[in-house]
DNA sequence: GCGCTCAAAATTGTATACAATTACTATTAC
DNA sequence: GTAATAGTAATTGTATACAATTTTGAGCGC
């Protein structure tokens, strides 16, 4: 046989996740244990397993008796994502600047060049990807485990509201601003790492706040001018 | 009937939770599903689902086909702990002096308060609890739910550490700590609140390091000596 | 007594059956 | 045509049956 069969609950675990993260699963998308079964080939055992954890992680959203969807995260839980993103990834590129050595470095420019060649070719869902996995790098130089845990979660609440919020869109982070990190980091400058970090999050925030058109589901929102003048 | 039965699961979780943090459980106590099951008069698949989440807590750790323990931190996972605190309640010390309203500041004392009671009384749960309490509520005023949430896991596996070191000392935080905390958030003084916050850390992992005996299942560092002579 | 082997018991992992709830659709009244 | 409704299908929630694995303990040769 081609496929071990080992460990398939993590593996479908991770291919459900990666898929939120390239924004191939969307926010509100149906997620029905049936079909996930007959997909993956296992029992709905295995899939409640993986959807539980998925919805700790808070990208799918599991409604009582109503089923299991792709997470929509609103506008105030979007403003404290990027606030706990701030705050984490401040100490944690500290950290990873005072720690990080030549191959490490290496590490990290490679993920940022494989970045630029994905924006180039237009594949987006790599782009995606790989914007996740520089973050994710840096933790990894930090070296705390518990935080990049965090960071990890919040990285795909990230990619959930940027899909909210421009669905054609790409991938939000500019390519050069992980290049500029990039080159703190390795020259382990941590107060300007932090610096650039900041800025990078802030902007990041920013044009995803600025002008982002309403998802299906803020009716509420669209319509409060009306409602309100009733 | 006197007991409502519609959050089964949840209510479960947060009384194993509860244990764990008020040092009734201890490290490296097994969890037999089939026990648990006939205390709490539910089916295994409820409390799969319980374990599960305890484990993602990393406050109890699965080993496949071996059953479920109360996790044991060891000796590095409890320096990552106390340095992802350092980091993250820096942050969220410094947010909650910001925010804290005269309401929320005599919410820290009462809490405080309580907390002396259980010292003088010698109800050690009860102020090992409050001690996280504390720090939980000190997230809450700072208003982040995914940074609040992690806290919430840190705590928890600070309590096993502790326990796992002292198995019959009290709660490590010296109150007094907590009083001066209190009063440079309530004075929203956020630079002071950071400077105390830190401290308080350090001193914590301080004690849990210096003399920390062994627990029951790290017996090849006990005996490191003795092999090593062979 | 010590160590080995193998069978029995206990425990966990997975699939499935059944109950409860929700969603859908066609029918009917208006 | 619209709205209400009832009946049916689909989906989720829970318990349980069975398989796989580990643990325990007895028997036995040395």
């Amino acid at each position: 046989m081609s496929l071990p069969k080992k460990p398939a609950e993590s593996w479908i675990y991770d291919q459900v996740f990666c898929a939120i993260l390239e924004q191939r699963l969307l926010p509100d998308t149906r997620l029905t244990e049936k079909e996930l079964c007959e997909v993956f080939g296992v029992s709905r055992t295995i899939i409640r397993k993986v959807l539980l954890r998925l919805s700790l992680d808070k990208v799918v959203e599991i409604r009582p008796n109503r089923g299991a969807v792709i997470a929509a995260p609103r506008a105030d839980q979007v403003r404290e994502i990027f606030e706990a993103r701030r705050l984490l990834e401040d100490g944690i590129v500290a950290q990873a600047a005072r720690k990080c050595t030549v191959a490490a470095a290496e590490g990290l420019r490679d993920i940022a060049r494989r970045e630029h060649d994905c924006t180039r070719t237009g594949e987006r869902s790599g782009a995606i990807r790989l914007s996740g996995d520089f973050h994710i790098r840096i933790a990894e130089i930090a070296g705390n485990r518990p935080l990049r845990e965090l960071l990890r979660q919040l990285i795909a609440q990230t990619s959930l509201a940027i899909a909210r919020n421009f669905p054609t869109g790409q991938g939000m982070c500019d390519d050069d601003d992980h290049d500029h990190l990039t080159e703190a980091i390795a020259h382990n400058d941590a107060q300007n790492a932090r610096v650039l970090m900041r800025k990078h999050l802030l902007e990041c925030e920013r044009r995803l706040t600025m002008d982002a058109p309403a998802g299906p589901s803020n009716l509420y929102h669209v319509f409060a001018d009306v409602i309100g003048r009733r």
